[in-house]
DNA sequence: ACCTGAACACCGTTCAAGT
DNA sequence: ACCTGAACACCGTTCAAGT
């Protein structure tokens, strides 16, 4: 006679997301994640293969919410304002999340597929502004800086005191001029 | 009657890091740091307080040697070379060290003292190039892009393919350039 | 077909007892 | 003074038994 399902996957990786940001990452326990989904920790077996495999998911559905927030800036007519404002998006979606946020670059569970999706907006108006010769390395340069700072920002790697916002809108101009390619000259303000 | 000290602090830090680079954090139990120094595993807390501290004090241990080998990167007479050679010096020392090098920036264990002084090699080098007014948010745009790198290098985050060596090169010339003060012009290459 | 209690192996940590 | 075995609480995971 079949039991009536309990839970579902969706919920499960949601409780796993809720538990991660609140108690950390070792605090996303089966036994955690069971009760907040009202079932024993051995039922989620059902459903997922191991904890391991759970973080996998919870670190997926982290980055698909950072692809539809980029997603969401969508391309203006001035691609150095579209890419300042993606760069300061991400870094609201950082602080948001910062355990998720972390969980993203974590040594497992890379996402690839999603991150892809996530990174298109960045490589769109990378392009414009770099021209295609230069589009992927120039977005490896800008996703690199921005992961860099805020992964040291959420670590409180940046010690040395300052102006932390200052700093981020600072590297988002400078980077915007890098971007452009080495021959043209630099445009007036 | 006093029983002889079996092994020493050191002894412990150094078995924890062989541990985190051959296994993994997760591989850092007191059990496997205790069988490595030939003990049990209680007699461990005679040094350390807490599985925690013991990894706080394994970052220090990293942080340190990374600050070594940059230190040891000594000021040339041209900046952008020895900016150059510390960003390589960094990739080198993350592909050497990877799972030390992620704990490095991983949520606790700051270690900002020794992150301090690990960094001042950099910061001299790039006082010099962007003067002393954007030396600060100068150092950092440039660990940021590093670090970030580095940990998607590691993560395997950079999915699209391409050369990594090249890339990195990429983002060293466009920042060594990016970092100049605003007003002066380019220089002739 | 899903859920559960019981059980196993493993881990961090404490502590009384050894020397 | 340092080391140890025993013990406790907790965790991931398996599985036979329930419905």
């Amino acid at each position: 006679m079949p039991t009536p399902e309990r839970t579902t996957l969706t919920d499960i990786v949601r409780a796993g997301r809720e538990l991660l940001e609140s108690d950390g990452l070792s605090g996303l326990t089966m036994q955690a994640v069971a009760e907040r989904v009202g079932v024993r920790a051995p039922s989620l077996y059902k459903r997922v293969n191991s904890r391991d495999e759970l973080i996998a998911l919870v670190a997926n559905a982290v980055v698909d919410d950072l692809g539809t927030r980029l997603g969401a800036v969508a391309g203006g007519s001035d691609p150095y304002r579209d890419l300042a404002e993606l760069a300061r998006e991400f870094r609201s979606f950082a602080q948001a999340h910062p355990a998720g946020y972390r969980l993203m670059f974590a040594s497992t569970a890379p996402a690839t597929d999603a991150l892809a999706r996530a990174v298109a907006p960045v490589m769109r108006v990378v392009t414009e502004i770099a021209g295609p010769d230069e589009a992927l390395e120039g977005a490896r340069l800008f996703t690199a800086w921005a992961n860099g700072f805020l992964s040291m920002e959420l670590s409180g790697a940046f010690h040395l005191g300052g102006d932390l916002d200052r700093a981020y809108e600072f590297g988002i101009e400078r980077l915007a001029r890098a971007l452009r390619p080495a021959g043209r000259s630099r445009r007036r303000a």
